[in-house]
DNA sequence: GCAATAGCTAACAAAATTGTGAGCCGCAAA
DNA sequence: TTTGCGGCTCACAATTTTGTTAGCTATTGC
């Protein structure tokens, strides 16, 4: 996200100020990213753990977005005490710890409705007019 | 979204097939529709009253994102009956409502960790280490 | 020494999203 | 009959996101 102050950017801007939904979605979409504070949460907390779980990843991507949730306080990153080749992890954050039930809700919600079952308007909407 | 066989599209494919939960936020992310979704929810359910709400927003790129959200199924375009001009409204689908509570999850949880405030790691990590 | 593993990054290219300019239809009020 | 609202759409340009190529440090194992 090379900001600048483009109608994108403004419009960007705005849409925070009118909502903080709008800010929580800019900081959670994005390729791979809440997969990734996904895998964390249930343990695959290193780089190369990462690596395998999301094996189309490139390490460049993966990296970015690894700094990018980290810039949102999402995710942390620690060296791991006394190991010798001197290991990283990511942790997340208590943000981070928080956002796991909603985008769990979020997949229930993606299941739910996964393919095109049970697409209906509000009940009587349906079988009237056209 | 004009998809190819780009590696783009192949990893968004492969996003989807891990979690239900990579669609869904692909469903919801992208500049105002989430916003939409909010607005309409809360009744302004007319191309009209989406520009006023959302003033910046060109009616091309309003009418761009009604169509997506009607794609994904979850809006649905209808024509308002008994009126002279024929007006047309934007109905939420049961998808579109049981969306609805998901993303005041996901904006109570902006809300939560607006500005920087309270972020740490999970208590005993932060006063540990470097 | 040489390869392999872990953990990255910069610079660039490809692809996708977002925004702009212009225009179109039907209807109604002035 | 001209203006204005409501409701759009197309083609194209600007911006942003995503992926690729190449490299780099440090340590372990052979």
């Amino acid at each position: 996200m090379r900001k600048e102050n483009s109608t994108n950017a403004i419009n960007e801007q705005f849409l925070f100020q009118v909502c903080e939904l709008n800010s929580a979605i800019a900081m959670i979409s994005g390729r791979w990213k809440s997969q990734i504070v996904y895998s964390i949460s249930q343990g695959n907390n290193r780089f190369h753990l990462l690596k395998k779980e999301l094996p189309n990843i490139s390490e460049q991507v993966l990296g970015r977005q690894l700094r990018e949730l980290e810039t949102h306080a999402i995710i942390i990153k620690r060296e791991i005490p006394e190991t010798v080749p001197s290991g990283i992890e990511y942790v997340l954050t208590n943000k981070g710890i928080d956002l796991v039930p909603v985008l769990e809700k979020l997949c229930d919600w993606g299941k739910t409705y996964a393919d095109g079952k049970a697409i209906a308007v509000c009940s009587d909407l349906i079988n009237s007019s056209r």
